[in-house]
RNA sequence: GGUGCGGUAGUUCAGUUUGGUUAGAAUGCCGGCCUGUCACGCCGGAGGUCGAGGGUUCGAGCCCCUUCCGCACCGCCA
């Protein structure tokens, strides 16, 4: 026997018995006669103590027989602070070089040299909770669904190359000669596969891969929650899966959500948080006052579309020059807004901006009014075309929100985005493309324009797609899906995929939905941005063991790397990079 | 593909504006002292291709060019 217990249990009710405790030297205290040594595994730390001479390091695994004793010194911030074991014997169960980084809570080592040991940086408390919370979510979520009657099925990971969405990642078949598989960006076409099956509730938390450039929370290879239900509307499925999130949220954090949740149609979150995925943990929405400002010859906004504008609370006291860094920050290429207009509403309600020669007091108190300013606030106007105004306003109004500590991380606001548009018009390639994916379908009442040729039909036909959004996050999102092979057909028509590659790509599944294919529906969540709001984190990689970084390199295992010319050979490939 | 920030002891950083003696600090590591520490304390010590390559200069961590790497963001991610 190795240990009768963990670094984490021993409490003052278990003094003078005899113990084995195992695990990694966390920290050595010598002083002279005596040696106090922090005892550390993923269960806690307990202080031992010994009179003897004892030859250990950080991180050796030792194992020591011991009675448990109160301490004459007791010490409030551990759990095991009452008590520290007396050592009778240690035993080194293996020494350690001295680790690049410190093991603690808050580590000394940067993100480079901790990725590199990250199995030394998964010793840690923070990554270890991280761990667990991932834990505890999937198991909450199996539980949760399982009681729902779905069942967890697995599909394949060497697929088929898809047209739409993606970069996929590929793998050369060897028995196969010149052909690929390719990673499933997600298990959807299987997924509805299934339901033609008669599988009617299916799961899976499984993995994706997408061959795209990363981000804080985005990996090459990541895990969603994918769900599919058949013989349901829009109304089940929002209603089955905000279910799963009010359990995961009561279980694995104690905190309650809204019964129901609140809903949002695309078109006011757009119009009035110019984001597809608002945050609303806090006010500061989106108003337009197009109509109040435009005729005056102000040309700049005679000019535009479109004029917008939030007001930020409490700001009306910011100096010139912080103005004029909130000017440079919109007109950064990455907000690319022209400029910035401002109004102040003073604590005494007079009203400042500058535009002043342009507008009288009272037009500018009206515009102050529609956006529900305040004494003391200040308004903030951008103007532009209308979406990508009412985007730059969101940007603007998430980073407001940010400085003004409007996103406590510990506050959960959750909602469905609901009534998205099937299709998004796409100026330089000059087609339509899916802005869910291909297999959504239209909203029935808009089916009408669905099949029409027009471009303004087209562009209004909405589907009943849904996103499940958190603090401005995007957790997951779904819709009910196309179950008739013709109007699949037409979709990939509307998509300009000619019938060929569309029976080439997809023709397994248009003709499975010649064979009975059930009305269904369902979405997928990512699991892993699911992880890290529940933690309060914006950064997915703490909760994945192994993450890549930004280059889609594993700096530990050193992957992706080269292959031998044998290898290439026998999957019939030639690099064409140049050494 | 683009923008910004960064790369200097094992580690985290200062030093670069204005080129000039032997490149510093903290922490970690090693040695000594210390019987109630828990960020232990005190004394001493070792430890550097200043990311790489080229250039300017009497002289480069610092200036110029090229390049590699990391992080954040934009594009991209149906």
């Amino acid at each position: 026997m190795y240990r009768s217990n963990t670094c984490g249990e021993l409490r003052i009710s278990d003094a003078g018995r005899k113990v084995t405790l195992a695990g990694w030297v966390q920290k050595v205290r010598k002083l002279g006669g005596m040696t106090f040594i922090d005892l550390r595994d993923r269960y806690g730390i307990t202080q031992l103590v010994t009179e003897q001479a004892v030859e250990v390091g950080r991180e050796w695994v030792i194992q020591v027989v011991g009675e448990v004793v109160e301490r004459q010194a007791k010490n409030a911030k551990m759990p095991t602070g009452d008590i520290e074991v007396k050592i009778d014997t240690v035993t080194v169960l293996n020494k350690a070089q001295t680790p690049p980084f410190t093991i603690e809570e808050v580590s000394d080592g940067g993100e480079d040299i901790r990725a590199k040991y990250r199995y030394l940086d998964l010793r840690r408390a923070p990554l270890q909770r991280a761990l667990a919370l991932r834990h505890r979510l999937a198991q909450e979520i199996r539980t949760y669904l399982d009681g729902q009657g779905f069942m967890e099925i697995e599909t394949p990971y060497l697929i088929k190359s898809t047209p739409e969405g993606a970069r996929d990642f590929v793998v050369p078949s060897r028995m196969n000669p010149g052909e690929f598989y390719a990673l499933p960006q997600s298990p959807q076409t299987f997924k509805q596969l299934l339901m033609v099956a008669g599988y009617d509730r299916y799961f899976q938390i499984v993995r994706c891969f997408r061959d795209e450039d990363l981000r804080a929370d985005r990996q090459p290879e990541f895990t969603q929650i994918d769900c599919e239900m058949s013989f349901v509307e829009q109304e089940d499925v929002l209603n089955t899966f905000e279910g799963m999130m009010r359990s995961m949220f009561k279980n694995a954090l104690g905190v309650d959500i809204p019964n129901p949740l609140p809903r949002m149609s695309w078109y006011d979150a757009m119009d009035n948080y110019g984001s597809d995925k608002p945050d609303v943990r806090f006010g500061m929405k989106i108003h337009e006052i197009t109509d109040l400002v435009q005729g005056c010859g102000f040309s700049v906004f005679d000019s535009s579309a479109y004029i917008g504008a939030i007001a930020v609370e409490g700001c009306a006291e910011y100096t010139r020059k912080q103005i004029d860094e909130l000017t440079e920050w919109v007109k950064r290429p990455q907000v690319g807004a022209k400029g910035l207009i401002y109004i102040k509403v003073a604590a005494d309600g007079s009203i400042k901006s500058s535009v002043d020669k342009f507008y009288t007091p009272e037009q500018l108190k009206a515009v102050a009014e529609r956006v529900e300013a305040k004494a003391g606030d200040l308004v903030l106007v951008l103007c532009g075309a209308k979406r990508k105004t009412q985007t730059q306003l969101g940007v603007l109004r998430i980073e407001m929100g940010g400085r003004l500590g409007l996103r406590d991380p510990k506050v959960f606001a959750p909602l469905w985005i609901v009534d998205f548009p099937l299709l998004e018009w796409d100026d330089e390639t000059q087609r339509f493309y899916a802005m869910h994916h291909p297999f959504t379908a239209p909203k029935p009442e808009h089916e009408k324009w669905f099949y029409s040729d027009k471009k303004e039909d087209l562009e209004r036909v909405c589907a009943n797609a849904y996103d499940f959004v958190l603090n401005g996050t995007e957790l997951g999102g779904g819709s009910i899906r196309i179950h008739n092979a013709d109007m699949q057909s037409r979709m990939f028509e509307v998509l300009g995929i000619s019938k060929e590659d569309a029976e080439y790509k997809f023709g397994f599944i248009i003709n499975a939905f010649k064979f009975g294919a059930p009305p269904h529906g369902g979405l997928a969540f990512g699991f892993d941005r699911v992880c890290a709001l529940f933690g309060g984190q914006e950064t997915i990689r703490d909760y994945i063991a192994f993450p890549k970084n930004n280059q889609g390199r594993d700096v530990m295992i050193d992957s992706p790397s080269k292959i031998d010319q044998e290898q290439m050979d026998e999957l019939f490939l030639q690099s064409t990079v140049k050494e």
